[in-house]
DNA sequence: GCAGCGTGAGAACGATCATTCTCACCGTTT
DNA sequence: AAACGGTGAGAATGATCGTTCTCACGCTGC
């Protein structure tokens, strides 16, 4: 019989994976403590640590959990603007910008992550390749130089959280206008 | 009169940030230690801390140190490139190139240091904003889209780290050759 | 009602640093 | 030669966590 938690394994997996897509992206890894978790999931530190036994094991679930949220989020974005009829450019452009100004944006949470080597594994570099390869993937169906368009995104993302500004997107959009010539 | 320290003010200081460079940049701040810059440098502890009295104080000196070596670098490196003829592009992801390869390439320090939060200051912000925007100002040679240029090689590098590739930089290559003509 | 089990709260444990302090030393000054 | 100032080596201090443990509770099945 299942016993009676408080809340079911799935619905603290949920609140735990928001705390810590909220937490891990807005501070970064190594500012975020467990207990910072526990207090913003409201799932106490001995369930935390049955479903996820280490911080660095939380670290994959979130990661994993953002890229797939991440993808969908801006694939959905671009392909409800394509539908109401704006051109290519616009629609991948505008979806990034959507995101860039709608959330508290602190840059790509991947490659943060990246950045912080004492808190990640060679795991976690292998979604983080598996997510900007899926960007990539993605970006084929708009440009016959797909790499060239993720760099532009990439660099745009980057430079909007250096500059705290979207100006670098619309550099970045500029350029990329020749690659959607066919 | 001058004490009589092992070392001459100036050639701790410059034993320091050397190790500091290469602590900081190849491991990220977070993951250094003092003690690890003390084994690195030969400086005591003691010394360290009397000219950098906190380790922000010593990330300081570290970004600013590094945002004059890398700009020198990189534009000597497109200098000599163009005295022996070859085109700005080349020229500049050429140098971009060797760099990448040259070095135990990690990314682009600046932005790595900036996604780690809980190490950072606004000082430190400024710094880097400072760097990515005289890099800018220094492509204003080349291009009448600096702006656009430099999401390209800021994106290049980016990719670079997460794919331990260069393929990157000839994407970016490719996306930047509109942009030098004029 | 009783024994057993999984739980939340929160204390406790250990390790890891940044930073400071102790102490013995050496060159300088008088 | 004695006093002084700054030094290196390394121990000591205090915080800060990740992780584990204690304890009392409430629900389960009998």
């Amino acid at each position: 019989m299942t016993p009676a938690p408080t809340l079911t394994v799935d619905q603290a997996r949920t609140d735990i994976l928001a705390a810590a897509d909220a937490l891990f992206y807005t501070r970064g890894i190594g500012a975020v403590r467990m207990a910072d978790i526990r207090d913003r999931s409201g799932v106490s530190l001995r369930r935390l640590y049955s479903l996820y036994p280490h911080k660095t094991d939380l670290v994959t679930g979130w990661l994993d959990h953002r890229h797939t949220t991440w993808i969908d989020t801006f694939t959905n974005g671009i392909d409800d603007r394509l539908r109401s009829g704006e051109p290519p450019v616009d629609a991948v452009f505008g979806s990034l910008e959507h995101w860039l100004t709608t959330t508290n944006f602190r840059g790509c949470g991947f490659i943060n992550a990246l950045a912080e080597t004492g808190e990640v594994t060679d795991e976690h570099r292998r979604i983080i390749r598996h997510h900007k390869q899926t960007l990539v993937n993605l970006l084929a169906r708009f440009t016959a130089e797909p790499a060239a368009l993720a760099v532009l995104l990439d660099g745009a993302i980057v430079q909007a959280a250096v500059f705290a500004s979207t100006d670098p997107v619309d550099a970045a959009r500029v350029a990329a206008i020749p690659l959607f010539d066919r």
